[in-house]
DNA sequence: GGGTTATTGCAAGCCACTCGCAAGAAGTAG
DNA sequence: CTACTTCTTGCGAGTGGCTTGCAATAACCC
């Protein structure tokens, strides 16, 4: 798990420090691979350490987030937000309304957006949130 | 202004009552043409009539959203919805970062994300939610 | 106009999230 | 290893957006 290292090192490079709930909700995250909500994060945090509160995650997360670490995205699912690793590749979330899952798919779909917006648009695209609600395969198979 | 008519019968079309608040929200929505926060709606609506309650904005925006008649996003830009007629066509949101401007825009784009999800990825698009963030023309100009 | 029932205003409540503060720990200097 | 500085944390209270229960009100149908 070198990427823990690695965490603190972004870190202290930026003036903070490697502190024991931090840890946790990166590795959390590491694990979890993709958009979990904040309550989420907490839960799971809490089972390595129950004393770490939930108000120390948000501010993990915010911080993760300012030195792009995490990336936030509203799924549309309910109100609140969601977090993941960011990764440095385009990516798209497909959330199915009818099992509620929610995959993140890579491809050269978001970079297409991404030239066709400064092509035609004149716009410097920095954050391209594409959230795709409708039925998955699995579902619309009829399971 | 036919088309508060046209909200009358679709409400009793339903078996709803078409209301002096209702009416209201719909238009402040018709005239705004586009992305509105509740409490902004809500402001609008109170300076015809302020006996209107908040609530009762939430309540028509919650309706109207389940007749098709308006949509919901969240444009990431804090962490309210924000509400606007629903189009027919597909469009998506420009959000700049520097000026704070929301433009809507309408074309193919959309469509095109459309069938590629259908013919890619197998998976029939409801809702297609695109939001992207960036610098728009105007700002980057220098402005 | 009268009756039925959807709808409203109000106020309280809820939920996700933030903040102030004093106690506590990370990293630093000695 | 100890002392010290300052960033962080846990806690509890607070905020903002939105929802809900309820009694009063007003649409619509006749």
């Amino acid at each position: 798990m070198e990427e823990t290292t690695e965490l603190g090192l972004v870190l202290r490079d930026h003036g903070y420090r490697l502190t024991s709930p931090r840890w946790l909700v990166w590795s959390v995250l590491r694990a979890a691979g993709g958009h979990l909500t904040a309550e989420e994060i907490a839960a799971r945090v809490n089972e390595a350490d129950p004393t770490v509160n939930i108000s120390s995650v948000y501010r993990s997360l915010t911080l993760f987030e300012d030195l792009d670490l995490v990336r936030e995205s509203h799924l549309g699912i309910d109100g609140s937000a969601r977090w993941e690793i960011a990764h440095p590749d385009d990516h798209f979330h497909m959330v199915c309304r009818k099992c509620g899952s929610v995959d993140h798919h890579v491809g050269e779909l978001v970079g297409q957006i991404r030239s066709h917006l400064e092509e035609q648009h004149d716009f410097a695209a920095e954050n391209i949130d594409l959230v795709v609600t409708g039925i998955c395969a699995e579902c619309s198979r009829g399971a």
